[in-house]
DNA sequence: GTGAAAGCGCTAACAT
DNA sequence: ATGTTAGCGCTTTCAC
């Protein structure tokens, strides 16, 4: 053997193919990408020389020819916030039979960080822009405006939008939970919650939520805020911090079900009677709920669906036929569970 | 008004920024990269003007001319698995500050869509892939074999690599906890985890595990397995069939945290001693085990180290100052916790 | 320090 | 059914 380095130095080009099969560089990508009408006995050949030969096509040339990109970009907060997974599963799920391809970026909650991610994304043309809120830096929204492809923001419907929007009114979710609450009796409520600012849909779930009390005359009595950590054992500690400092509480609402599920183990330890003299909620519907010792009120955020009929949206296969922005937003349901009182104390 | 259309109907190109301010194409292209010299009058000029415009490089057209991309591509089984995320957190941290960018793909644990995920990225021409584990389809090994950049195959250790290794054995971290379920002086053991054919790595672990025993001369005494649903919920109806079926059981290991928690949670609602009627053991280290009644005996999958280092790697910045393949084997702690007993029964 | 020409690997559009 | 030509928007290389 005069040479070990015989196999690939350099990537192979659709001449290569050509070359090893005898057809034209042209009708072996018409092969390759199915396209226009070849013979079928060329078309093997092609195939067999393209597979032995182990070819894989260049898409950036493709696209820069071709000026088409399958890609679809998403950008999210936060990966380890299991929602996040929940809505890219559904997006996945409604892009597989289209031929786009999510391309998944992560912006820490932080709205330069968004905007650099973006800029970074949209600089590889993609078809279509799915990004969480509404909430963006001046210079992202001028981006995504200038950018000619379709851009559905998700989760939320609380502010104005871009291109179409698909989400709940977190607001209204906020609302309908002290409603809820009121009705049960509750009336010492306190809110426990993470320290972000920036989660914009936590702050108005927690806005809605004081309208909500204050339409009642209830007032949040108390609020226990925490940040990084164990979401879990966070709701544990949390949950004991604002029952030692304020033990009159008759009701918990969390900010998330990960620490409100903190929350109801603590309470269940502490022998405290749930649902009759503290009453728990968190926010989410996340599936870990279903394996705890009681079921926790919770609201459903629709993870899956939003993230479904916002790539439907993207493909331009929305149900609703419509081809311009569209304005969906979904009614999440309350679940009362097994930590919310069912009649009121009259 | 007489064009409501003056906005930007077409990608603004590098020629359009170079009109707009009278210097060349090239020293645009300069300018925008930061690249060669330019003088600060120019430069500003060409900052300023693209700002203004909205401009946004279009990196298909760069990446074809300069042959380089500064993508990473990731391939992992599953994103609802919070184990993937953390490995993911790792690799971006590590990738921050290279210019390179994860772009991820998801496999569902099934080899076929693993190599169709990984042709489709490789079309991309990316600097670097990092995916998990070591099987992989004939087809895939050749692609990436053939795709001339650095594999960085993460999570395992047992089996051979087609480039670069970074990851624990399973095998031995199986066997190591059947060691210390033994010498704690458990006999009757049972096995419950998910029914995934196509989890290699839980495979491994299960044929450590039962080498372990066998050395101890025990032998698995009963077995439970789930798919779908929720692993917290499955964990606890798991738990609760097989102790039905077989009350004698002493000691219950788990596939994943999640199912061993659930399993936990449940034989702390029957009332079973923990650890001493029953030990419980699962793994991954998972940061939710952190807000549970007692801490589950488990072991440290050492994800976001894998993330890093594999991204280190990729990078060509691994602390080994290695340039060509590496293979790093990491050595995962088992904790003990609270459902495992100190002393053996002698 | 700046510009002009060539070409990256592919596909659209037009032959044949 | 297959081939030819031009060019996508940049960067490389070389000239000035």
């Amino acid at each position: 053997m005069t040479d070990d380095f015989s196999g690939p130095r350099r990537r192979l080009t659709l001449r290569d193919v050509s070359e090893a099969c005898g057809v034209s560089e042209m009708t072996v990508s018409r092969v390759l990408r199915d396209r226009g009408d070849v013979s079928a006995p060329t078309r093997d050949r092609v195939l067999e020389a393209a597979k032995r030969l182990g070819y894989v096509p260049n898409k950036i040339a493709g696209a820069l020819a071709s000026q088409r990109v399958n890609l679809v970009t998403v950008v999210i907060p936060s990966l380890s916030n299991m929602v996040f997974p929940e809505v890219l599963g559904g997006i996945s799920a409604a892009l597989e039979e289209t031929g786009l391809q999510p391309v998944v970026g992560v912006s820490h909650y932080a709205a330069e960080r968004e905007e650099a991610v973006l800029y970074e994304m949209l600089s590889w043309r993609p078809s279509g822009v799915i990004l969480a809120g509404l909430e963006h830096t001046e210079a992202a929204r001028r981006m995504l405006e200038n950018a000619g492809i379709p851009v559905v923001e998700i989760m939320d419907v609380d502010g104005a939008a871009i291109d179409s929007v698909i989400g709940i009114s977190h607001r209204r979710a906020g609302r309908e939970m002290a409603d809820a609450i009121v009705a049960a009796g509750y009336r010492r409520v306190g809110f426990l919650g993470s320290m972000m600012p920036d989660d914009h849909r936590a702050r108005k779930r927690l806005e809605g939520f004081e309208e909500g009390l204050a339409a009642a005359g209830v007032e949040i009595a108390a609020t226990e805020f925490y940040s990084g950590g164990s979401a879990l054992a966070k709701g544990r500690q949390m949950t004991q911090a604002i029952l030692a400092r304020d033990p009159g509480l008759d009701f918990l609402y969390y900010s998330n079900d990960m620490i409100g599920a903190g929350g109801l183990l603590h309470c269940l330890e502490a022998g405290l009677d749930v649902p009759n003299t503290i009453g728990l909620a968190g926010f989410n519907g996340l599936e870990i709920l279903e394996g705890l010792p009681r079921r926790l009120a919770t609201m459903d955020a629709c993870r899956r669906e939003i993230g479904e009929r916002a790539a439907q949206i993207v493909a331009g296969r929305s149900p609703s036929g419509l081809v311009g922005a569209e304005r969906v937003e979904l009614s999440p349901v309350l679940q009362l569970g097994d930590t919310i009182r069912r009649h009121g104390r009259d």
